[in-house]
DNA sequence: CGGTTATTTGACCGACTTCAACTGCAGTGG
DNA sequence: CCACTGCAGTTGAAGTCGGTCAAATAACCG
């Protein structure tokens, strides 16, 4: 089976112990995948918060867009990564859901996280923690959005999906997939498109990463998480 | 007694309903008021999550800096608001909770929210909910500091924070204290203190707003959140 | 009343946007 | 096999929004 719950239960226990039947019951939330193409909006604003999305593969953004076509996207989830599993209590979503590539998510209704969390209290914490963690990077956005200069936010952009990327054991010892196009880029940050194109260039002559297609080499490790002023401790990863 | 529980159980029943023992159990946390002067940090980045911030009267700042100084204000806190009433799960705390005026407020040690939570379901309902409203509005914020131009950002935090006012019983039909420094709105929509002031002249001469010291009267209230294109779905008000 | 902090205004500058055009690449169908 | 299409990336020129610097006024407070 091409699909399953391994990389969600390998993302909870990275900072929460699981034991079997933990990890049982997770198993079984994810019992089909379904898939779609990118630019597909899974769920939108104002829709009944009714159910969770367990993403499998692929890039799925959380975007809130205004009234003429601008968008900006709030956050970004990867395989192993769950979509509003403590979002029960309120009664309506508040941004839209699009995949940003090709994605595999599986969709759980609230009422079996409930039971879920319910049964296994140590899910609920795991599950809880997610999502602590997913309102830490959004704010930590908020600074790139609001304080950080272009290159500054671009290049801490790019640490983060490093750090995210490593921690999911998909990065290299020096690359990893880039998993975002320059225009998804610039929404993440609040920048034009031709502007992203321009750091980037900015951020290879100056030696400090290269980009073949999709492949992103970073060069200069240090330089660019000192050029970020990166610092990790907000994407609570390792404990 | 000045200060107590009941702003704080006013807050949450405007979503939730409690019983009598819901409402005893709430106002048992709020035992003593402390209070702190503006710019006071009551709790700095890195610290241990050791306990939630129960907001009796004042503003509060949940803030992020950079080195050289920058600062970024990711959400603000009213009398009746709570923060990190459900961070337990996470060892560290990641941002700064700063006053940014004369603030009473209880300190909650988090081993009492637990038990609490554990002894009155609708209790960790009713903070959860909370929390997912808090995280909305730092979504929203997004939107403003990274795709808004500044005009439209100060009218929406204008509209936002009127909102909540009236929520909280504490604005006029089209007036209301407006509980900010312009370097502190500049702090949370990514502006200078010189261009905040500016655009506020700019709603003062269009006519939109008008401002004698603190109060702020809104003229033209459906022109203000026309410019701002405010749709308070996203603060989850009202059921 | 003096000292501090918040607001206001002007002049200048630069970071980023907009507009427009061109390249390269992958898919698609004749 | 190769034109045709569409999208991601790239580059240049020109304009604007918002920042910086500096200084003056206004509000606040002991």
């Amino acid at each position: 089976m091409p699909f399953d719950a391994r990389r969600v239960i390998a993302k909870l226990e990275a900072h929460t112990e699981l034991d079997s039947s933990d990890r049982l019951a997770l198993a079984g939330l994810v019992t089909d995948a379904r898939f779609w193409e990118p630019g597909h909006t899974l769920a939108a604003s104002g829709d009944p918060l009714e159910a969770a999305v367990l993403v499998l593969e692929g890039v799925l953004a959380r975007t809130r867009r205004l009234a003429d076509g601008r968008r900006q996207i709030v956050g970004l989830l990867f395989a192993g990564d769950a979509a509003d599993a403590v979002g029960a209590v309120l009664p309506r979503r508040d941004d839209d859901l699009e995949t940003l590539s090709a994605v595999a998510a599986a969709i759980v209704p609230q009422s079996r996280i409930s039971a879920l969390c319910e049964a296994f209290p140590r899910l609920r914490e795991a599950l809880q923690r997610e999502a602590l963690m997913e309102a830490s990077r959004a704010r930590e956005w908020m600074v790139s959005t609001g304080r950080r200069a272009a290159d500054e936010a671009l290049a801490h952009l790019i640490c983060e999906l490093w750090a995210r990327s490593k921690a999911l054991g998909q990065a290299g010892n020096d690359s990893f997939e880039f998993p975002l196009t320059q225009q998804q880029v610039g929404d993440c940050l609040g920048l034009s498109t031709v502007h992203v194109n321009r750091v980037f260039r900015q951020l290879r002559v100056t030696g400090l990463l290269r980009l073949q297609g999709r492949r992103l080499s970073v060069v200069d490790g240090p330089g660019l998480q000192r050029l970020a002023a990166f610092e990790s401790d907000y994407l609570h990863l390792a404990p």
